[in-house]
RNA sequence: GGGCCGUUAGCUCAGCUUGGUAGAGCAGCGGACUUUUAAUCCGUUGGUCGCGAGUUCGAUUCUCGCACGGCCCA
């Protein structure tokens, strides 16, 4: 429809009439020369205390800028709202005060529109702190109308749809996303305090590695070359602890090309670093310190609650073998874990869907997921796991069907997984010649081969130990957050018809 | 992918069971009002009832399909 207007409710015909009248009376819709001297927190801070004969005595006059949350009109005079970054504070402006000319202009504002008022600071009957308004000026138009004032906005879709809005009327949502802002200042700040180094790999790769994922594909016009958007870090990081960078961590995006559900995102972001001269046993107390300083400056606390669960992240955490918390759970015997056909056997009978051919560290970990994941509610690492799931892991010096490797269990979900990094470029081509059996049975998720990665090996990696921590899902933890949609500025939805 | 639930005015929701061309509050518009704060009072505008079929004299309502969203499961 080439006219947007033609279909435009009676609402915003009347304020975009309003425009044209203002425009057509010579008022400045959208003037860029305005000066604020305050927030609406300064004035709390100086003045919330104080009485009327003490703010009285004040002869400073304060700007602040904001949106018009709320008008209440008096003919004569009106109070308003005004919402900036920091929060909403009340003006007050009079006819008498402000001048005829800049009243009835102001009487077209609208809530919603952008403002400036400047004036001297008051308490009301109701001791509110108040602007007094001296001049009030607008700064920016609105054409649509906010959500309704008491209700707000609530519809979950138009929400994620229109963050902005959300934002606006939402004041919870500003809050939680300026705790995730400070929980990744927090992280940064552990890492940089531990000397490690923040770097940037690429985000698009030749080949998907690091992770077992299915990754997006895109393309390379001028290469002519097929680019995958990364599904992990992973082996650049390592490259980097090759060439010496003996710490390194990034904090960004990953993308994985799979389901979207109160956990997963397409894109999500991920923390992973790497510390040579460290083993994963090395992570598991780092990681205790790194949750619990975050803790403690987020929530203040070692123990909040999530969603009515209370979570103490006193350490140290439990640590427990994959194995032993399958056994603990169900009571098999360890001799029927280790036995391919008996364990077949023991997954179907709790019904499982398990191919004939599985190996038993991959039955293990069916088991895992289906009867202990969600019993994981305090912060629990597990360890131990098989060597079919963990083909960049260092195996265990005392059983080779194992690796070095812990995942961190929180609220019953993965929150980190880490592990002694393998090294021997020789076992890495194993891994990967095995990975690509997999591939070949159908497997869409196994590791590719990646022969400039072991090439790199190859120049000798110090023994290292890496690990990934899922922040979206930490700051879920942190903002007692059901879905990881809600900790997204802009979680992706299907597009509208 | 499967199950359940939802989609009605800018926003928050009724109405549907038992079919007869849709209501409220807030917002908007007009009027009164110079310490209110969900301001108040009087008046009033505003709807492709998600989209498409079917049943029917007639569908927001019943049936089927689709889209989008939410929750649960895989």
């Amino acid at each position: 429809m080439r006219n947007g207007y033609m279909s435009e409710s009676e609402l915003l015909k009347t304020r975009r009439e309003k425009i044209e009248s203002l425009k057509a009376d010579g008022v400045a819709l959208y003037p860029n020369d305005v000066e604020v001297t305050a927030t609406t927190e300064d004035i709390f801070s100086r003045f919330g205390e104080l009485d009327n004969e003490a703010l009285e005595k004040v002869e400073e006059r304060f700007a602040l800028a904001g949106r018009i949350m709320a008008v209440r009109n008096f003919g004569k005079a009106a109070f308003i709202s005004i919402q900036d970054r920091k929060g909403r504070i009340q003006a007050y402006i009079r006819k008498n005060i402000v001048g005829d000319e800049s009243f009835s202009l102001f009487q077209k504002f609208d809530v919603g529109d952008i403002i400036s008022v400047a004036g001297r600071i008051f308490k009301t009957k109701t001791e509110e702190l108040t602007v007094q308004a001296e001049t009030v000026r607008l700064l920016s138009k609105a054409i649509h109308p906010l959500p309704e004032k008491w209700h707000g906005l609530t519809d979950v879709e138009t929400r994620y749809r229109n963050k902005h809005l959300d934002l606006i009327v939402n004041p919870s949502v500003r809050d939680l996303f300026q705790k995730r802002s400070r929980i990744i200042r927090c992280i940064r700040d552990f890492m940089y305090h531990r000397d490690f180094l923040e770097v940037e790999t690429p985000m698009m790769h030749s080949i998907a590695g690091g992770a077992m994922a299915k990754p997006f594909k895109t393309y390379h016009n001028a290469l002519g070359m097929d680019l995958y958007l990364r599904i992990a870090p992973e082996l650049y990081l390592k490259r980097l602890v090759v060439g010496g960078l003996e710490r390194v961590f990034e904090l960004n995006r990953n993308f994985r090309n799979e389901g979207v559900s109160t956990l997963h995102n397409p894109e999500f972001t991920m923390m992973e670093f790497y510390m040579a001269y460290a083993t994963y046993e090395d992570l598991m107390a780092m990681t205790e310190d790194l949750l619990t300083s975050v803790a403690r400056e987020i929530v203040g606390s070692l123990s909040f609650t999530y969603q009515g669960i209370e979570i103490d992240l006193t350490p140290p955490w439990k640590r427990v073998t994959v194995q032993d918390a399958v056994i603990a759970a169900t009571g098999v015997d360890t001799a029927i874990l280790n036995d391919r056909e008996k364990s077949i056997d023991y997954a179907r009978g709790i019904g499982l869907d398990v191919p004939g051919d599985e190996s038993p560290g991959k039955v293990l970990m069916a088991i895992f997921e289906a009867v202990v994941e969600e019993t994981l509610v305090q912060p629990t690492f597990i360890t131990r796991y098989p060597l079919e799931v963990s083909p960049l892991s260092r195996k265990a010096d005392d059983d080779e069907r194992f690796t070095d490797r812990f995942e961190l269990y929180i609220a019953g979900r993965e929150i980190a997984n880490a592990f002694s990094e393998l090294n021997d470029p020789v076992d890495q081509r194993d891994r990967f010649l095995m990975q690509m059996k997999e591939r070949e049975a159908g497997d869409l998720e196994a590791h590719e081969m990646d022969e400039d990665y072991i090439r790199a090996l190859e120049y000798a990696m110090p023994p290292t130990a890496g690990e990934g921590i899922g922040i979206d899902r930490l700051v879920m933890l942190f903002t007692d957050s059901p879905s990881i949609r809600d900790v997204i500025l802009f979680p992706h939805m299907r597009m509208k018809t």
